[in-house]
DNA sequence: TTTTACCCTATAGTTTTAGTAGATTATCTA
DNA sequence: TAGATAATCTACTAAAACTATAGGGTAAAA
């Protein structure tokens, strides 16, 4: 399951990405637009600002804004900041690859065999499309 | 994630797959050799032997075995039994559809696009691997 | 001094992953 | 045929992890 988190997260990507001349947008706005709960959207948009999707303005006039064009962010990129790997299982994971600990032999592993094919195709989808597509 | 409880009941169809003549194998055993908590297995064994996969004996002698072909038996099938739906959001499952409750416009959700590309390419592997494919 | 993002903590709820205890059924043996 | 044994079956419980959300205070910008 997707969590609400990403979710969320996407969905303020999206709006935000929507802003014209990319001005700061209140949390409270999103919120409420976006029907998300405003303490839990406020963790979610600063995991983003912290990986580099969004940039901030504190006080009147502030809000969050896109600080890359939506071109340019990767869908990759942003399941992997706002869900985790990609891989439904660790020992199939690029960027977060685990030995498993039950399982003596990778190779001959039949989850293994099927998970890497989920993987791949999930990841040629992520990398196919940017956040531009999803407008 | 994969649950174990999917992973678990991969490897214990794969490991039934193997055996000759289909004759029953022990819960015991293949928790041994799968490096499985027996308990955890055995209420996989019995949801697998509900819906169909697995047949089961009592008794000494007893134990659990595949009543179905390794090339009749589809992972999407598999899936949905064990892990559930393989969408990653009910608005775009087949079997488990429902509405998002925050969503107003489903076409219009950057979401809804996404997931069903993500959706397709997964259920392109499941439907294309049985478990004859994973042996 | 108001407005906004930032940060930390707590918590209710849910799901996952088991463990415990015993009932039930089939087979074997005396 | 009776009883012992071997296995599945069932239900209940529980610990642990994770999810989603709320509260309250701090810091910075206007």
């Amino acid at each position: 399951m997707l969590s609400k988190k990403t979710k969320y997260g996407l969905k303020a990507l999206t709006f935000l990405a929507k802003v014209k001349d990319r001005e700061p947008i209140q949390i409270a706005e999103i919120a409420k637009h976006e029907n998300i709960s405003q303490k839990f959207l406020e963790s979610i948009l600063l995991t983003l600002r912290r990986n580099g999707f969004l940039g901030s303005k504190k006080g009147k006039g502030g809000g969050y804004y896109l600080i890359k064009e939506p071109e340019d962010i990767l869908m990759t990129t942003v399941m992997r900041v706002l869900e985790g790997p990609i891989a439904m299982v660790p020992c199939v994971s690029l960027n977060f690859y685990e030995k498993c600990d039950d399982c003596p032999d990778e190779e001959g592993c039949s989850v293994h065999k099927l998970m890497l094919q989920v993987r791949d195709s999930a990841l040629e989808v992520y990398r196919n499309n940017t956040l531009a597509d999803l407008l």
